[in-house]
RNA sequence: CGGGGCGUGGCGCAGCCUGGUAGCGCGCUUGUUUUGGGUACAAGAGGCCCCCGGUUCGAAUCCGGGCGCCCCGACCA
């Protein structure tokens, strides 16, 4: 993509509503331009972070064996009125009306309807275990919408629902999830930590929140500092490796303000304990029958009897990893993308346009990198690519001077990192491809 | 939902108190200049001053109502 004719529309000052350095970088880059409050337009560059998200989401959903679906996102009354949440929901839940008065919403979530698919579609203990999930938009009319697509009215969610025939299978449709958002997340190239979101009764309700650990994150968070991630790509989803996973990112404390146990917490070593800000981007969630039993949802087991299904949900906040990304991973200057994520992997910055070795080289690495690349090939003053390149944070910059471009050289500058190496163009591109 | 603030070219703001028909910086267009960290000069384009009503000879400015947006708090993926 030449920057010339795309439609990335940085800006060099910060507009006022935009408090966090999230918000503000999302604005001055060029992903995203607010169209109401708490509601935002995803522009060319914000879409393509938007949808390698997603991509990755999908992938380590599939591998986990849940089965992607789409549902709409308006829903009727009548479903919600099912398992009594149309009236307990309150005002978040956007109500709608149609031209013939029936009673609409704009879904802020989908465990009831669901639950009425499967209800309609399996019939048989044979059918379970199932994991459908889709990604879709979501609505819950906030109260006071802040800090960008951290907490907008409007916003894309992976929700995933497990059905199960036992507690047994549940516990391990849970943990497979689990595993899959560990994944996930490493995957994305951030550090997200599973916390209790559930001090209660044991055996009972089960649910953790993934935090992204950043300054000016809505929760506060207690961790043991031994907590360790560990690499969950080498995990298998087979029983016995399930459980040791879980087991290794579960034990160690990790807490919400709200859930935190100042009696637990005192028989953690001072020096281990953390204290930080955190912001949720998942959560997984085990509840039973709740909904398979309000809304008459049940398999005829082996025996010819009923089986209500035991039941989990399990949201990701896609849009909302965006900003969080951005929250956790940001400098002075700009953003810094980590590599899987990056609306574009590497940038080509042409210090000389119009000079003849500066524009061949630049055009040879642009044919190369393609649609995975960034091509400043404005008239502007290098100054002003570099810092638009370090405003937008590609992983990658490719800096075409005419010193160099004269030797068959390039700068290569890691955002990240800062290093600079100059080298020939062949071996810069093996670098970049790594 | 309580408390506070703001709404003036694309963005950031001044002007409002003390009414006289709009200004600055950035951005944009054209030209010259500059050429490794947001260059300088010149000439331009661009505004229902959030909306409706009132006061007045005259309203961005004063008064009333509405809408929108932001911040703090309580609530939430």
């Amino acid at each position: 993509m030449r920057l010339s004719q795309s439609l990335i529309p940085t800006l060099k000052e910060t507009p006022a509503e935009a408090q966090i350095a999230s918000h503000r970088l999302m604005l001055r880059a060029g992903l995203v331009r607010q169209m109401s409050s708490g509601i935002y337009a995803w522009l060319p560059a914000g879409l393509r972070v938007l949808a390698r998200i997603e991509q990755i989401v999908r992938e380590e959903q599939n591998a986990a064996g849940a089965q992607e679906l789409l549902m709409p996102t308006i829903q009727s009354a009548d479903l919600w009125r099912e398992s009594g949440r149309y009236d307990a929901y309150g005002k978040e839940m956007l109500r709608i009306t149609d031209r013939h008065d029936r009673e609409l919403l704009f879904g802020p979530t989908n465990e009831e309807m669901i639950t009425a698919i499967l209800r309609d579609t399996t019939k048989s203990y044979r059918d379970l275990p199932q994991i459908p999930y889709h990604i879709q938009w979501k609505f819950r009319d906030e109260v006071r919408p802040r800090f960008g697509v951290l907490r907008g009215r409007e916003f894309l969610m992976k929700d995933a629902y497990s059905f199960d025939l036992d507690y047994e299978s549940a516990l391990l449709s849970y943990k497979k999830m689990m595993l899959a958002y560990m994944r996930t997340f490493q995957r994305i190239g951030i550090t997200a930590i599973p916390m209790r979101a559930d001090t209660g009764q044991i055996g009972g309700d089960l649910s953790h929140e993934f935090h992204i650990l950043a300054p000016t994150g809505e929760s506060g968070v207690f961790y043991d500092a031994d907590f360790k991630a560990g690499n969950a790509l080498s995990v298998k989803y087979d029983e016995a490796a399930l459980n040791q996973f879980y087991q290794s990112v579960t034990t160690k404390y990790a807490a919400t303000d709200e859930k935190h146990d100042t009696e637990i917490w005192a028989t953690i070593p001072d020096a281990r304990k953390r204290e930080g800000r955190g912001i949720e981007v998942g959560q997984i969630f085990y509840f039973g029958k709740k909904y398979s039993e309000s809304m008459n949802y049940s398999v005829i087991g082996p025996d010819g009897g009923k089986i209500f299904p035991e039941m989990g949900s399990y949201g990701i906040g896609v849009s909302r990893l965006v900003g969080a990304i951005i929250e956790a991973q940001h400098d002075d200057a700009g953003i810094i993308w980590p590599d899987a994520i990056a609306p574009f992997r590497t940038a080509i910055l042409n210090l000389r346009q119009g000079d003849g070795a500066c524009d061949a080289i630049c055009e040879s690495l642009h044919a190369e990198f393609g649609d995975d690349c960034l091509y400043d090939n404005r008239e502007e003053r290098a100054g002003a690519k570099f810092a638009e390149a370090d405003l937008m944070g590609h992983p990658w910059q490719i800096i075409v001077g005419p010193r160099g471009a004269a030797k068959g050289e390039v700068e290569l500058k890691r955002r990240a990192s800062a290093e600079r190496f100059e080298l020939p163009v062949a071996q810069a591109v093996a670098m970049v491809r790594g």
